[in-house]
DNA sequence: TATTGTTATACTCTATAACTATA
DNA sequence: TATAGTTATAGAGTATAACAATA
C-alpha cells in the first residue's frame, strides 16, 4: 500500500488552502498513520487470543489496574462512554464469564463489577505482550528522541485540548488548483 | 479528565513487566493520545456540520481528489474496506444526495461513482477548515522540530510495518507489583 | 431532585457468505 | 475462472429517550 516511510504533501498545497501550512499537514498525516499502526499492534494479542475488543479488553485493564471492584459508571467515566454502552458492554462480558456483577453493599442503586480469575490470566498475559510490541516498535529511536517526542506531542496536545472547547472556525475560501484530469474535463470534448 | 500534558509511566514500570521499555510505554501512551485528538479535531467540522461520519467523508474526498467518477472497488481499495462495507457506504451517501451511480460505458460489471454538486460544495468547505485546524494545532512547535517528528514517527511506523508481518510473540511472566489496594485485600480481615 | 443503572430503539460501520452478472 | 458489485445477515459500538429504584 502506502509503503512510503514518510507521507509527504505537494508543493503547491499552500497555494490551494490559504491557512495551511504544509509540514503541519504532513505532521498530521505521519502522526495518523503511525498511532493507527500502533494501535493495530497493540489490540492485535487481546483480538486475536482471546476475541476481546479494545473496549472490551480495556474495561478488563480499567478493573485490574484498579484491584478492587468497581461500579459500572466509574468504569464508564474511564472508558468515556455512556452508560447504556457501559451496560451493553459489561453484558457481553459477562456472558462470556469475564466479570460478575455484585450488588453494592450500602448503596443499593449500585452494582460493583469484579473480574473473574479467567479475566485476570488474559490481562495478566495481555499487558506484557502489549508492552513488549511497544518496546519493539520504539526500539530503534534513540532515548533522546523519545524525550524529544514526548514533549512535542505535549505540544500539539495541549493546543488541540484548547481547540476542543472553541467554537468551530469558518471556513476560508479554498483556490483549487487544476488536476490533470480537471484539465481533461475542461477541454471541449471534440 | 488527563489534563497532564505528558503522560508518565511509574518507576517501576521495567521490573513488574520484563522485556518492557518505560520511555517506549510513555512515547505508545502519548501519541495515542495526541493522534485521537487529531482524528477527533480534524472529524468534528463534517460531523458537526453535514452529519458525516470519518467513512463516509473520506469517501467523498477520494473521489474529490480523482477529479473524476470512480469504480466503487476503486475507492473501497483506498478506504480499506470490504465491497460489502463499500455498497452500504455508498447507499448511505446516495440517499443523502451525495453521490450518484451511473453504468460504465465499457465494462458493465462496474459501476461509476460521481460527486454531486452538494458534495463538491462540502469538501470545498470541509478541506480548508480541516487544513487549518491541522495547522493551528501545530502552530506552537518549530519547523525544525517538525521535521524531527516526522523523522522520528516514520522511524516507528516502519517497524511497525515489520511487526504487523511477524507471528504474534510469546509473553513473558509478569512480576506483580503489590498495590495498596491489594495488600489491603491480602491482609486479614480482621 | 439527582444519581445509578436498565431497557428499547436506531443508526453506523464492519465483516462473512452466497449470489448475479459480466469479463 | 476471475472480477465487480449486491444482498442477507450478524455483531460491535455508540447514541438517545424513557424508565425504575434508590439516595
Amino acid at each position: 500500500m502506502s509503503s512510503e516511510p514518510t507521507i509527504r504533501v505537494p508543493a503547491d498545497f499552500e497555494a490551494e488552502f490559504p491557512g495551511a501550512s504544509r509540514s503541519a499537514s504532513e505532521v498530521a498525516a505521519n502522526l495518523s498513520r503511525t498511532a493507527a499502526a500502533f494501535v493495530s499492534a497493540v489490540e492485535r494479542w487481546p483480538r486475536e487470543t482471546a476475541n476481546l475488543s479494545a473496549s472490551a479488553f480495556q474495561t478488563l485493564a480499567i478493573l485490574e489496574g484498579a484491584d478492587e471492584p468497581l461500579p459500572a459508571h466509574v468504569i464508564a467515566e474511564r472508558l468515556i462512554v455512556r452508560s447504556a454502552s457501559m451496560t451493553s458492554l459489561l453484558h457481553t462480558l459477562e456472558r462470556r464469564g469475564l466479570v460478575e456483577r455484585h450488588p453494592h453493599p450500602s448503596d443499593r442503586r449500585k452494582i460493583l463489577i469484579q473480574l473473574t480469575d479467567e479475566a485476570r490470566r488474559i490481562v495478566d498475559q495481555t499487558l506484557p505482550v502489549q508492552h513488549a510490541v511497544i518496546a519493539a516498535a520504539v526500539g530503534d529511536v534513540s532515548e533522546a528522541d523519545r524525550e524529544r517526542l514526548i514533549t512535542t506531542l505535549a505540544t500539539i496536545w495541549t493546543r488541540l485540548e484548547n481547540l476542543a472547547e472553541r467554537p468551530l472556525p469558518i471556513p476560508k475560501a479554498r483556490r483549487k488548483r487544476r488536476t490533470p484530469a480537471a484539465a481533461r474535463q475542461a477541454r471541449p470534448t471534440k
